[in-house]
RNA sequence: GGAGGGGUGGCUGAGCGGUCGAAAGCACUGGUCUUGAAAACCAGCGAGGGUAACGCCUCCCAGGGUUCGAAUCCCUGCCCCUCCA
C-alpha cells in the first residue's frame, strides 16, 4: 500500500511513476473519495467531541449529586445523529482502502520502461554456457523413461503437475538440502518451518489479495484459508502488527515450502515440462530491513541466490524487470535466469525484489528507530534461493552426457550418497 | 465431543459503567552521582488519524448490541490455556 500522504500531497507525480509499469491511476476517483472522506470524518469527529464533552458533564453532575435529567435531554438525538454519520464514514473508508489496496508499488527511478519481459535489461552474466557435440535434449525428454512422468501426474491430479522417481526424485530433494545449507551456514539465514495454509490477513499483508485471489488455491471448506502461493507469505507476515527492536535488523530467514498456484490466465503458457507448475518446491529468502539499508540488502540477497547458482556452475544472467514486468508490490525486482540447453535459452529461476515499506504498510510491520525513538515501518524483501524445480531441470539439461546419463554437480553428491552420475533410464 | 479460564501498552500485569489511554513492575531514553561502568535516585516514555500548529478523534482480540457515557455489561466470532471423554 502506498502512503495515503504521499497521494495527496503529490497525485500527478505518483500518476507518473505508475505509469512507469502501465499503470493508470485514476485520478479523479481518488480525489473525490477522498475529499468526501475528509468531510465525512471532520463531521463524525466534531459530533463525537460533543457527545463526549457532554457525557463527561453528566458524570461529574452526577457526582456532585445534581439532578442530570436536563443534561441527558440535551445530548437525546446525537446517537443516532453519530451512528448515521460513522456508518457513513465507515463506507467511505471501506471505498478508499478498497481503492488504495489495488495500487501497485511505485517504481525505483531506476527501473527501465517497457512493457514485458523483452524489455528487461541484462546487467550481468555468468558462466559459461556449454558446448554439446550432440542435440541437447529438454528435461522432459531427458525424463521420459519415468524420471519425470507428466501423464501418470495427470491421471492422479491433472495438467500441470510433475511425478518425479529414483534419482531425480532425489536429486530434487538433494538440491533443496544443499540450498538450505548453504544459506543458513554460509549466508547467515536463519531456517524457518512455517504452515502451509494461510489466512486471508497474511495473503493482503503481502499483496497477493485482495487483487490476485483468481491465482491462489483457496479452501472451500475452511473460511477465509488458502495453500501457500510461495514462502514469501508466511515469513513475511511473521512480523505483521509487531514493533521490532532495531538491533535485531536485518531479519533474514529461509524457509523451505511447496508452491501452490492456479496459474490462471496463463492457459498454453509453458504447458511442455516442469517449467510452471501448479506445485512446486521453493527455498525462499526472507528480509526485513531498517528502510536505509535495504538496497545494500537486495544486492546482497541477489549475490545470496546467485551464489547456489555458482556453487551448481549452472550459467545465468541477471535482469533488471522493466515497468511492465514488475510485479505488484515491488519497487524494484532483479530476476536470476539460467541457462537451459534445452530450450535454449535463459530462465527465470530466482526473483529478488525490495518492496520497500509498501508490505510493511500494509501489515503493519515495524521497528523502533533509535534516531526519532518511534516505531517506522521496515522494509521487506524476498527472493527465491532457488525454485527447486527449475533447478532440478537446469542440472539435468545442463549436466546430460548424450548417452541417457547426467552427472552429478560436486556440491551435490554429499546429498547423494556420493553418486557422481544419475542413469536416467534405471528407474 | 463435554466443562471451565483467558485475550489490556515493547514485555509482564492491575483495572468499581463516568475523573481511564489506562495502576504497578520490567525494558527503554535523558539527568544526578562516578575516573568510567554498575547500583541508587530524579524525570520522561503506547499506537494510529487529523492540523501550519494546538485543540481534537480513534484504538484495551474482532464484529455487533445495551447506555447520555463501555477496557468494564450482553451477544456472536477468532485465538490461547486447563480439566474431562
Amino acid at each position: 500500500m502506498l502512503d495515503t500522504r504521499l497521494l495527496r500531497q503529490d497525485l500527478e507525480t505518483v500518476a507518473a511513476r505508475l505509469g512507469i509499469r502501465g499503470f493508470e491511476l485514476d485520478i479523479a476517483a481518488f480525489r473525490a473519495l477522498e475529499a468526501e472522506r475528509a468531510a465525512v470524518q471532520q463531521d463524525t469527529e466534531s459530533l463525537q467531541h460533543e457527545r463526549n464533552t457532554k457525557s463527561k458533564a453528566i458524570g461529574q453532575a452526577k457526582a456532585r449529586g445534581e439532578d442530570i435529567a436536563p443534561l441527558v435531554a440535551e445530548v437525546g438525538g446525537l446517537g443516532d445523529r453519530l451512528q448515521g454519520l460513522r456508518a457513513k464514514l465507515g463506507d467511505v473508508q471501506e471505498q478508499l482502502t478498497a481503492f488504495l489496496q489495488t495500487i501497485p508499488n511505485l517504481p525505483d527511478p531506476s527501473v527501465p520502461a517497457g512493457d514485458d519481459e523483452s524489455d528487461n535489461l541484462e546487467i550481468r552474466t555468468w558462466g559459461k554456457l556449454p558446448a554439446f557435440n550432440f542435440e541437447p535434449l529438454d528435461h522432459v525428454d531427458l525424463g521420459a523413461g519415468g524420471a519425470l512422468d507428466f501423464e501418470a501426474a495427470a491421471k492422479i491430479a491433472g495438467s500441470r503437475y510433475v511425478v518425479m522417481r529414483g534419482q531425480v526424485a532425489r536429486l530434487h530433494r538433494a538440491l533443496t538440502q544443499f540450498m538450505l545449507d548453504t544459506h543458513v551456514s554460509e549466508h547467515g539465514y536463519t531456517e524457518v518451518y512455517v504452515p502451509y495454509i494461510l489466512n486471508a490477513a497474511a495473503l493482503l499483508g503481502t499483496g497477493q489479495l485482495p487483487k490476485f485471489a483468481h491465482d491462489q488455491f483457496r479452501i472451500a471448506e475452511i473460511a477465509e484459508s488458502y495453500l501457500v502461493p510461495t514462502a514469501e507469505v508466511p515469513v513475511t507476515n511473521l512480523y505483521r502488527e509487531s514493533i521490532l527492536d532495531a538491533d535485531v535488523l536485518p531479519i533474514r530467514n529461509v524457509c523451505h515450502t511447496p508452491c501452490f498456484r492456479r496459474e490462471a490466465g496463463t492457459y498454453g503458457k509453458d504447458t511442455r515440462g516442469m517449467i510452471r507448475q501448479h506445485q512446486f518446491e521453493k527455498v525462499e529468502l526472507v528480509q526485513i530491513s531498517a528502510p536505509e539499508a535495504s538496497w545494500t540488502a537486495l544486492d546482497e540477497l541477489t549475490g545470496h541466490a546467485e551464489a547456489v547458482l555458482k556453487k551448481l556452475e549452472l550459467p545465468y544472467r541477471a535482469v533488471v524487470l522493466c515497468g511492465g514486468d514488475l510485479g505488484f508490490a515491488s519497487a524494484k525486482t532483479i530476476d536470476l535466469e539460467v541457462w537451459l540447453p534445452g530450450q535454449q535459452r535463459y530462465r527465470e529461476i530466482s526473483s529478488c525484489s525490495n518492496f520497500l515499506d509498501f508490505q510493511a504498510r500494509r501489515m503493519m510491520a515495524r521497528y523502533r528507530n533509535p534516531d526519532s525513538g518511534r516505531p517506522e515501518y521496515v522494509h521487506t524483501l524476498n527472493g527465491s534461493g532457488l525454485a527447486v524445480g527449475r533447478t532440478l531441470i537446469a542440472v539435468m539439461e545442463n549436466y546430460q552426457d548424450g548417452e541417457g546419463r547426467i552427472a552429478v554437480p560436486d556440491v551435490l553428491r554429499g546429498y547423494m550418497n556420493g553418486a557422481t552420475s544419475l542413469d536416467l533410464s534405471a528407474v
